[in-house]
DNA sequence: AGTGCGATTGACT
DNA sequence: GTCAATCGCACTA
């Protein structure tokens, strides 16, 4: 068995016991998740994302990552953008779980959320970084920087990374398109769990979730381990 | 119609 | 570590 896997940068992946980690499996094109197996509710949703595959295919080319940190954000939640009821930018938060909301922050970049409830009930996933995978010269293009460290470490750089603007806002992600939500090119590591990042209002329950020892997760050290 | 501010990033001390 | 950039949106009037 292997004990270690070597990913896109030379960055060695410490193998738990069982785990048949090889660069075939990273490799391969993942399955594209039904909707019907996205688990009900927003933690718990933010909590099944880690590890599955976000995939981009757009005219310019085809580019993917490993999703390694997420956020929820449960419906009566201060902080969600639900919690004011649906208006024309967040309707997609009031669709049933599995679709993209998309909307620029600070007037800089785009934010990529999965809608997390039943129809009518507004809750969202925050997408907050991703280990590229494939398209990493496209991705290293659109981000003006050829850190692979740094493409998808962020959720507005993950946005860029992946070309996710506007366009992309009430795409269902359960079915394969221009953007979409695939399985796991490889088992999950160690799952952790945190505070947001990022949040003014209120005090912080921990919905934050990332793989634990990924160097692709963003936010300070102490909240990678 | 005007205003305040944010689920961020990149540059800089 | 600090801080400015930048703009769509929700809220007030």
């Amino acid at each position: 068995m292997e004990s270690r896997f070597r990913g896109n940068d030379g960055y060695f992946w410490e193998a738990a016991p069982g785990d048949a980690l090889t660069e075939t499996a990273a490799l391969r094109s993942p399955r594209c998740l039904n909707r019907a197996e996205l688990p009900l509710g927003t933690v718990e949703l933010a909590r099944y994302l880690i590890g599955k595959t976000l995939v981009r295919e757009h005219p310019d080319g085809i580019t993917s990552g490993r999703i390694v940190e997420t956020e929820a954000y449960p419906p009566g939640d201060a902080a969600g953008h639900a919690f004011r009821g649906p208006t024309p930018r967040n309707r997609v938060l009031f669709l049933e779980r599995g679709y993209a909301y998309v909307y620029m922050a600070y007037g800089i970049s785009f934010l990529c959320n999965v809608s997390s409830e039943e129809a009518g009930v507004g809750g969202g996933v925050l997408l907050r970084a991703l280990e590229p995978l494939e398209g990493i010269p496209l991705m290293e293009t659109r981000r003006h920087s050829t850190r692979l460290l740094d493409l998808g470490r962020g959720p507005g750089r993950m946005a860029a990374a992946m070309a996710i603007d506007r366009g992309c806002d009430g795409i269902d992600l359960c079915a394969r398109g221009p953007l979409w939500l695939g399985d796991e090119p490889r088992p999950r590591r160690a799952i952790g769990r945190s505070v947001r990042i990022g949040i003014s209002r209120e005090v912080e329950a921990p919905l934050r979730f990332y793989e634990r020892h990924s160097p692709f997760v963003s936010g300070p050290t102490r909240l990678r381990a």
